[in-house]
DNA sequence: TATGAATGAGTTTTCATTCAT
DNA sequence: AATGAATGAAAACTCATTCAT
């Protein structure tokens, strides 16, 4: 029975990415989503409270998903060598492009659907934004200490590295069907390394 | 009297500019907007033809200004030596974030907002995007010509600049009160090239 | 097994009394009978057929109750002198008014519940009330025959009696926490009686 | 123009009570009061804000009406004679049931419909019911103290006679298409000076 | 040209009732 | 007999757009 219920409740969750990342938050109906998830209109608010609140829930499942790969490169710009920094940084945008490739509807949601909106939605967006800035703006700083990176102003490098990243990332997802992942995190890998030189 | 019309339009556009910005396209009102510029709520109907239509009627104001900063550019990356090529991309650069800077919201309006709500205004934001990135990577194979510039794939190399450009411009304006254009295009201009460098 | 049936069936009952008295018919919803009762949703209809089922039902169990009480006093204003007349229109009154007392709730929902609401239960309600008034006028004209009472017309004169009874009592029960009683049965008796009198 | 928008909403008005009239609040739908008005669903809102607004509205427009009149009878109970005192009941009675004929649907909304409905309207209601039994209250003392009346407690005494005007007129109004108005004041007057008699 | 009252289609949400377990 | 998930019809309310003045 519970597991039942458990599947509704996904089929609703996965027809709602369905429908808001193909027409947008407020332009999907919930009549939309329960048509896909084929369930009856009821059945929704059995699960969720409103169609905010189903956003929000998707935009948290993402926002773990971020946070934890976020958590595992603590130790982000350091190394024994340029080198062995190249490549951990390498393996970490490699992760980032896989995960948001994998999730890319959630993803979108969250980082342009959630960054629109008139402020709906941006409590959840700058939130997350601003905590991937300040993590990456502290790995930096580690990586200037030893010598390894040059900049003048951590915030400011952070932002210029993860707005490359998303931009770009959701770019290529956005017009490309297919595209190397391991080819453009080598190409960002490269292209950040070498912006933080001399 | 074709002076006040004229007059009136120009609320109008103000207060819609305004209320878009503050509330997204979707949840702006028609009735907001006409409150705000002062004028009746069939007045806007005699100016515009529908709230789809002034919205993009503002997107492509934003973008014959941006469009004509985009011609001016055209020998971008084309100069006498690296020193003279990092002077005329800081300038355009500078230019850009000028031209951002004093029409925040327009152009939050197109980048942001066209670029979420589900295809609705994908079409303007998709083809200004794809103008600039086009435009860009033409420039940059002029500099990897003439040896300045070290990349493998143009619309790449493009895609990584103009992220990277936009997504940080649209962080700092978000969050910083006053920001230093000199000091930000600098350090654009620096990474960008260094970036690109071998 | 048929017991535990019963039991269950008599939450149900409870409950419903309580939050139709609470919220009103309109207002109380089938999922505030059931959490209060403590059984689940699909356990009202194994005992109700509806939610105007239970409400009939309710004030059928009141129906039932009072019109014993009217059966009763058959002989009210039949006595050998007018203070025989008022003693047994005191216990009378003071009966009526126990028993409204002991089912407040019950009696409000039929007598004011029932009152409204736009002619969905008047049915109910008509039907008893004309029953008092017709009852009453009765034994008002048996008072009168034997020249213990005075008034032109029997229908008024229970009217204004009953009104006087209902009005007032539910007036008291709704404002005072507690009240005698018996003071307020004698008060009643000898407005009455003195009311009825040249 | 704004005598025609005055127009409309004094259909939507009328159209409202007639149906509340009819269906009880509960179950009258904006669109029964739109309908018997003949404008459109929309034009409601623009008038009223909400289904329990325009409610409270005719509410307050008959407890105007009602409270002037016993602004009117200040010296109820005051004369040089009891004759004197039982023709100003008598008038004030009269003036009463006009009032409440005349606004019949009115006065059942506000009297019965806001007496139940499980407190959603009980505000107005008590409100009232309790300055009508204050100020009766009152004048009875007057009454009392220049020796015309008898009663042990001023609020019963009030409530008697208030719990009988309004029950039995609503009774009468409801039950009866026609009532002779003079002669049910009279033996309410007379009823009512009697009940208050040694 | 400007006004603002009126329109009515469209959407969310609620909740009595059903039914598979 | 009891459960509680699912249903879907019904209703309030919003707002872009029209149109008479």
């Amino acid at each position: 029975m519970n597991e039942k219920r458990e599947r509704t409740k996904q089929q609703i969750l996965a027809a709602a990415i369905d429908v808001f990342h193909e027409n947008g938050f407020q332009r999907t109906r919930i009549s939309d989503i329960v048509a896909k998830a084929g369930v009856a209109q009821g059945t929704f608010y059995l699960h969720f409270q409103s169609k905010e609140q189903i956003f929000h829930h998707i935009c948290s499942e993402f926002k773990v998903l971020f946070l934890s790969l976020l958590d595992d490169a603590a130790d982000l710009f350091t190394g024994a060598s340029i080198e062995a920094i190249r490549e951990k940084l390498f393996v970490f945008i490699r992760e980032l492009i896989t995960l948001f490739t994998a999730n890319y509807k959630m993803a979108r949601l969250l980082f342009v659907e959630g960054n629109s909106n008139g402020g709906q939605f941006n409590g959840v967006y700058e939130n997350i934004y601003a905590e991937f800035i300040e993590r990456i703006g502290k790995h930096l700083l580690n990586g200037k200490n030893r010598g390894y990176l040059a900049f003048e102003d951590a915030e400011t490098a952070a932002t210029f590295l993860i707005g490359l990243f998303d931009s770009s990332l959701f770019y290529f997802m956005r017009v490309k069907n297919h595209f190397n992942i391991d080819k453009l995190s080598r190409r960002m890998t490269d292209f950040m390394l070498n912006g933080l030189s001399r």
